[in-house]
DNA sequence: TCTTCCTGTGAATGCGTATTCTTCTTGTTT
DNA sequence: AAACAAGAAGAATACGCATTCACAGGAAGA
């Protein structure tokens, strides 16, 4: 791999010369500019970004950390985050938390080693203390993303404004009785439960964490049997929506006739399931572009203003499982 | 950011001791060992990985280039190497080419600036001489994964493979008119009629791009309407099927009975689609584990070895909708 | 007491860039 | 013609780390 001075070796120049062309500096003569260009090009020369990185102050590396990248709709935030890193110059380094709190932790040291310019993070808990002390600590800016942070930048689907949302709907529609399948601290399910109460159906709302398909059967014929009233299922994400459209179905019970079904975070495959699935859509694009736009800035000036805080409008999407 | 110069002040030691009680060089003395040690964790000291990528010979990056990470299996693909890599102390530069020559012919610029380790790429096509003569002039080893790029170590299900076992299932099971879904460069196809061809039935097949949904419903129910033999869709990956589900039920036709679906790669979502859908699985985890171990050892000993290539067999997954 | 051999430590150096500081050349002004 | 401004290019340096080499001091052997 060629390197400056080699292009000012072969070009008779120095290497601070052939620096200067390269970055387009006007103090340099058209002729040696020619020269060393023709060189460049021909050697098909790539600059060394670690180099670079090691002198300067910005790598052009940022870092985005999800829970799990298997998941459709981090998948597709993701790549929303990629495009827009990409358009202005910037690659990404790519992390798993895995839902692990550990793995979570060792990222931001690999973001530290790396000397990343900033981070776009889906944390696993909205308010973990350990994460948010040791994020802290990092002079690194990290943006949050999908999950309010307080006291970071955070750019967000408010869950339990959209779990409320979510619940004058069911309740307009009718249903009387509630299910909640994902994490009793997620934000939806707060919120949900919350604007049930306010209806005076606190009562009528549980909630379930989804571990196996079998299980998940038996808990679901059960808490529809010990109730007369029309009864919904509100998933945590689309995933455990298509899974209970699916034991649903096993149980010869019809949607949303029967029980209604409602999703969270609109994933393609919604669009075409059978009954096609009501869910939440978030503006994944403009809150990616957004972000990563934002933590842009914020590494022009490291902390002077206050932390941000975004929160975008979840979009009730209405289909057939309702 | 502490660096190890600041450690030698603070211990009154000199800077390569404290590189050598880092890197666990016996040469140095208990008493100074711990004190090193200590200040270390005290100030939360982390490598700089550009510093020490630029002087030695590794970064401890990979680059992982996918077509569409949107996409649920290379989502999972991307996913299995991230955690291959990640187990040996790698981290992960992540791009998408989103199926564009150019992008990624790009990526490989910027793979080459970051001077990372080694790549593992899914090509957007197998054989594409561009990125078969850039890949060479590469100084950097590019496994291929999913994809069979002749010249480059590939780890992959052979796809005309695949395809003909797809065809000899159909044909066994009573089907005799065909359509696939998909590319008609797609290995897939290739493999598919041919084996239909050995069948007699060359005339039976036919190929369809998937564009839109509206257009793909005109096409398919063309299609149907255009033979009375026993008729089967063959998806190139599992969203088109899903779509095509989707359009038998909008056509009012029954899954199995009236028209057979075959998709491809297994994602998670086909296990609960109505009717479950038959695919056929890549082992994408063994796939992604040994091409992340074999492109280790690459880097140890440049190219003294053969290209290897790997042929992983493909599973066909029975359920319920052939 | 004087070599010889370790062993632990520091000094010096290179990796590829960008920047700052100098030097040298050319052209302009009075 | 002399003085000076401006422009072009080179020399030196720093960034953080690893590595090589040389050197000091002590222990062991002669």
């Amino acid at each position: 791999m060629i390197t400056m001075r080699e292009i000012a070796r072969l070009t008779h120049v120095s290497q601070p010369t052939v620096s200067r062309v390269l970055n387009g500096n006007p103090k340099v003569s058209p002729e040696i500019r020619e020269r060393v260009l023709a060189c460049a090009r021909e050697h098909d020369y790539q600059l060394n970004a670690l180099a670079k990185g090691l002198q300067g102050s910005r790598t052009h590396l940022l870092g985005v950390l999800v829970t799990d990248i298997a998941n459709g709709f981090f998948a597709d935030l993701a790549k929303q985050i990629e495009v827009a890193a990409r358009e202005r110059g910037y690659s990404i380094i790519l992390f798993n938390s895995d839902y692990n709190p550990a793995s979570e932790q060792e990222y931001l040291d690999v973001v530290r080693r790396y000397r990343v310019d900033g981070v776009v993070a889906v944390p696993i808990r909205e308010t973990s203390l350990q994460w948010h002390s040791y994020v802290e600590k990092l002079d690194v800016p990290v943006v949050t993303i999908t999950r309010r942070a307080p006291g970071l930048d955070s750019f967000y689907v408010d869950h339990p404004v959209a779990g409320s949302q979510v619940a004058e709907y069911l309740v307009d529609r009718g249903y009387r009785r509630f299910l909640f399948i994902g994490k009793n601290y997620d934000g939806k399910y707060v919120g949900f439960r919350q604007a049930l109460q306010a209806h005076g159906l606190g009562e009528a709302v549980t909630n379930r964490v989804l571990r196996t398909h079998d299980q998940l059967r038996r808990e679901l014929s059960d808490w529809l049997a010990a109730g007369q009233e029309r009864a919904a299922v509100f998933a945590g994400n689309d995933i455990y929506a298509l899974q209970v459209l699916d034991i649903l179905r096993e149980l010869g019970l019809s949607v949303p006739e029967q029980v209604g079904v409602m999703g969270f975070d609109d994933t393609f495959m919604g669009r075409h399931l059978s009954p096609r699935l009501s869910t939440v859509r978030q503006p994944t694009a403009r809150m990616a572009r957004e972000a990563v736009d934002w933590l842009l800035e914020r590494m022009e000036d490291p902390d002077d203003r206050e932390p941000v805080d975004r929160p975008y409008p979840a979009e009730l999407i209405i289909r057939e499982s309702t």
